[in-house]
DNA sequence: TCCCGTAGCACTCCGATTGT
DNA sequence: ACAATCGGAGTGCTACGGGA
């Protein structure tokens, strides 16, 4: 078994809502996939099993690795309507094939990973030949969005933001828990967002807090875009 | 004020049952 | 044998309360 118990990769970091901000989940349901939950049958009451597995269960915080894990299943279950019993499924074969509790944040599930989680969900619910080859080019795209160290294990996440100055410049703010704590920060600066929107609420311009961290202005308004949606969720 | 947890409602999906 | 329907399980979400 792959094992990085003491890493920044694996240390509570974010809370719920913060998590749930960053990747666009409701904080509910962000929840009841980190802890399960019970609901009541006619035979009693059933549990939900967690589907993600939190570094320390006597902490509600999520790791970085955690996040990663959200934001894939969060693509597949919102892209392709998989039943999430199936996707758990599909996660048991994948943890035994790679050997470890993490297979989606493995660099190996970028390349032989997809075509055979693809398969496994495919063998649980039969999907349609174009609809394994959407799933499959949804979750490369959504792997664009995660960059890999040299063991191999997701070290960078660029979230998804709704509004970007251009095409092509999605990948402006990222989180890398050996930069700033895994805050949101600007690509290549390093300025965390929640620093700069400080500064605009302030009264500062664009420009002068664009001067001030030797950004660019669009860097600058993706960080507000992207701190305005997290309040907004 | 924010975060966390719980209760319960709404909706979808799927398997069992019933009708043709 | 197949189609229609029904009911329960599973899941997402809102609302609300408690605690720091």
């Amino acid at each position: 078994m792959v094992k990085w118990d003491d890493d920044i990769y694996n240390t509570p970091a974010y809370s719920v809502t913060d998590a749930a901000r960053y990747l666009r989940i409701p904080v509910v349901t962000l929840r009841s996939w980190l802890k399960g939950r019970s609901y009541a049958t006619q035979i009693g009451q059933q549990a939900f099993e967690p589907l993600i597995q939190r570094p320390d269960l006597a902490l509600p915080q999520l790791s970085f690795t955690n996040l990663v894990e959200a934001h894939v299943l969060r693509i597949i279950r919102e892209t392709h309507q998989v039943k999430l019993d199936k996707v758990r499924h599909a996660l048991d074969y994948m943890s035994q094939q790679f050997d470890t509790a993490h297979p989606l944040v493995m660099r190996r599930f970028q390349t032989d990973g997809v075509d055979l989680f693809v398969d496994q969900v495919d063998r649980l619910v039969n999907v349609s030949r174009s609809g394994q080859l959407a799933m499959r080019e949804t979750l490369k795209h959504l792997l664009t969005r995660i960059e890999w160290n040299a063991e191999g294990i997701a070290n960078r996440f660029f979230p998804i933001i709704e509004w970007v100055p251009e095409p092509g410049t999605d990948k402006i703010i990222f989180l890398d828990p050996s930069i700033r704590f895994g805050k949101p920060v600007i690509a290549g600066q390093g300025v965390p967002t929640a620093a700069i929107v400080s500064l605009i609420d302030a009264g500062d311009s664009i420009d002068d807090v664009a001067e001030e961290f030797d950004c660019s202005p669009e860097q600058i308004k993706a960080a507000i875009q992207f701190e305005a949606q997290n309040r907004a969720a």
